[in-house]
DNA sequence: TCAGCTTTTGTTATCTTATATCGTAACGGC
DNA sequence: GCCGTTACGATATAAGATAACAAAAGCTGA
């Protein structure tokens, strides 16, 4: 794959999947033995279904691409395996587009940042503490006991600038 | 009212509803006046609607209440209302409830938090430029062109941890 | 090994949230 | 009063998510 030189490389991050599939799969797999869980099948299918698409997608798109190999397929399914895979950490759930994309760092802390393109669609997750320390300050200063955190951000990525 | 000791007074801002409803019209009332469009009868209601949720609501629920004294609505009546209301920043969404909740400050920027409690459903807007600064420092360095930003975080509200 | 438990998956139905589409009515400038 | 624009009415349907229960698969220990 080339990198762009006018488009920095940490944008272009996001569509370099060739081997990255694998590597999150295999990741993944190492995490749940570890974990004693199991990564069933039907999970790792929809973890490489998730992955497969460089792009945030829809229970119902994952759904769909599932149906084609696994006839049997229901919204259950994928929303349980779904489930299961955030609840590892290896998805993340982009709220603003009810879609769902691979984490790039499985087992880390999961309180990124998503800057989300109007135009192609593509997510790219960054991995910050400063906005999740300053959300946390906002929140203890409040009283206010934390559990999760999204952080969304949309707008045009330099790609489809130039277009 | 009264404030609680234990509870910080910033917290208990969104429950202090009495007049802050008539105070929020108002002020929609004269930003449309000032822009030269419209808030008809329908689109005023519904945002009195929002208000007098003093929570998050769905577009379900409005358009129930909506119904009571307007027979002829219909989900396009509310989301076409909840749409100019969004735009003019009269209302926020909150991506992670599916729900609507007047903002605090209309004619401001609209880079606020929300803090939403789990257990009792409210939400407090925090206006803070810290986390849009950062969100926007990243975005330049990669070249992302920002147009809208949502930050979000979950937990327990100071009074719903005493329970 | 197989009985009994836990976890996972199958299956059907339903619920919630949101949009598409097209027609009609109200408003506002000229 | 005409006409373009904007707003609303009405119906249908898409898209997203969950409930509830049944069946199968995996694990554990006698």
């Amino acid at each position: 794959m080339s990198v762009s030189k006018t488009i920095p490389v940490a944008w272009q991050r996001t569509h370099d999947h060739g081997q990255c599939i694998a590597g999150a799969i295999d990741a993944a797999a190492r995490i749940c033995e570890s974990r004693g869980i199991r990564l069933t099948p039907l999970r790792r299918r929809v973890l490489e279904l998730v992955w497969e698409n460089h792009k945030p997608v829809g229970a119902y798109g994952l759904l769909d691409e599932l149906k084609r190999e696994h006839s049997s397929a229901a919204p259950p399914t994928i929303y349980r395996a779904l489930d299961f895979l955030m609840e590892q950490g290896f998805v993340h759930r982009i709220q603003s587009l009810n879609a769902y994309v691979g984490c790039n760092d499985p087992g880390h802390s999961h309180k990124g940042i998503f800057l989300i393109c109007n135009d192609c669609g593509d997510a790219l997750e960054i991995e910050d503490k400063g906005v999740a320390n300053t959300i946390d300050r906002f929140a203890s200063r409040l009283g206010f006991l934390l559990t999760s955190q999204s952080v969304e951000a949309a707008g045009l990525c330099p790609g489809c600038q130039e277009a």
